[in-house]
DNA sequence: AGTCTATAGTGGTATAGACCAGGATTGACC
DNA sequence: GGTCAATCCTGGTCTATACCACTATAGACT
């Protein structure tokens, strides 16, 4: 179990991963306080310093906590790094869902007032709508409506988003990364129409949302309007002040 | 414009203020480049590694942004100090609605193992437990059940909290501030309990929400189960990755 | 037994120096 | 004029050391 200083890999994420599995494999357990930062540093041949580097970062993703003249220990909850900004898929991947989708409109439209307020776009500009029945494990969870400006992504529509992730085309085709999001959650009752799409009996409670992604620019990658269904959704958000 | 070495801020902390209060007076904008960091080291006369402590600070709130070989550069927006971290009270205050509560139950009562799990304490520990009625404009929007670590904020329910704002009295009488949270939120029906505190007609829809709040010290303040009525509130979320 | 007081250990802060990889600039060369 | 290589600057990583405030403990004293 020892570190490499000859990887390319810094010696303070080798350490903070080395962690990580001896937490997950529950070799420290919640509350079980690490061995000391110099005891540490000693053990792994490093400096106290690079040793600090590694736990601040596991302390700033809340899987540590310190205690000043105590020592530090193992949170809780290892909360899974950010469901924050990932799509539907990666959240489907996470959770061990297998995650598909019915594309039910997929087309440029020019952008209503509406629409190029939230996109930051001109009115009548060319927008590109996606609205997609989601589903996990063949059981339907969501109906997604996005809209995305389609001059950082034209042609984007080529791709079978039936199957393909938004967010990884976004990513490896036009390098677009979602860093910020806003998001409105709402509940509310099931309409004629979502319920026939996830198959719901009336009275059924779902919870809509919408969202404006932005990248590390500021710059507003897409609008969504999402409708879930209440009993196979819940919607985690980690925030910060 | 100088540091202050006897000061009990630390120089970080306070070349971090320093920073953001260049950025709020406009004198570095947007996608401007802070001088480096050897610059900064000599400019104000402490170390390059205690520079790297602010800026990396102000990296991860998202205030600068860096590009290895290149500089430091000051991000696009610097987001309001925002809706997520603050209580219902200041919410309602935001939206210029009259806040107000009646208090459901107040006592201090022995950590059952999933409050304990969820607070970080020892099961049977001392728990405060705090359920409010919450009103806007003299109609109910929300039931919310807090639960604090008595050790934290002994005494605290000397407060009249039909009145008072848990936060505001966190903050001020204890040195509690808020500063990252972990919710899960999610649709349902209101069962009848629910339905008769929110004066809701069933069938209707409720937003459930579990919050953990915890201090800069990663520290957990409190435990939170809330139900909101689906018609009068939305949940807004500033995510970032 | 109870209380106080050193003392040792812990994380938090800070210094000074070093090397690396990658971007930017300059200048020699064709 | 255009190309390429050397050089310098940048942030990223890492070491070694030091002092502080706080916590726990063990031992001396009452």
């Amino acid at each position: 179990m020892e570190l490499n200083a000859n990887s390319p890999i810094p010696l303070y994420i080798q350490l903070k991963e080395l962690l990580v599995r001896q937490i997950r494999r529950g070799e420290l357990r919640p509350h079980d306080r690490l061995p000391s930062e110099r005891e540490l540093s000693e053990c792994y041949g490093i400096s106290r310093m690079t040793v600090r580097q590694a736990l601040q970062l596991l302390v700033k993703e809340g899987v540590l906590y310190t205690a000043a003249g105590k020592g530090t220990y193992v949170s809780e909850v290892l909360f899974e790094q950010d469901h924050a900004l990932t799509g539907f898929s990666e959240q489907m991947q996470r959770a061990n869902l297998q995650a598909s989708s019915r594309v039910l409109e997929a087309t440029v439209i020019p952008a209503t007032p509406y629409v190029a307020g939230k996109l930051e776009v001109s009115p009548n500009s060319g927008v590109i709508l996606l609205k997609r029945l989601r589903l996990a494990n063949e059981k339907p969870v969501a109906i997604e409506t996005a809209y995305l400006p389609q001059n950082l992504c034209p042609d984007l529509l080529r791709h079978d988003f039936s199957r393909a992730s938004l967010y990884a085309v976004l990513r490896e085709e036009y390098g677009l990364v979602p860093t910020t999001a806003i998001q409105v959650v709402e509940a509310a009752l099931a309409n004629v129409e979502e319920a026939r799409l996830l198959e719901l009996h009336p009275p059924a409670a779902v919870l809509r949302m919408e969202r404006v992604t932005r990248n590390a620019q500021n710059a507003v990658l897409e609008y969504v309007e999402s409708v879930y269904r209440g009993d196979r959704y819940k919607f985690y958000a980690h925030l910060r002040a």
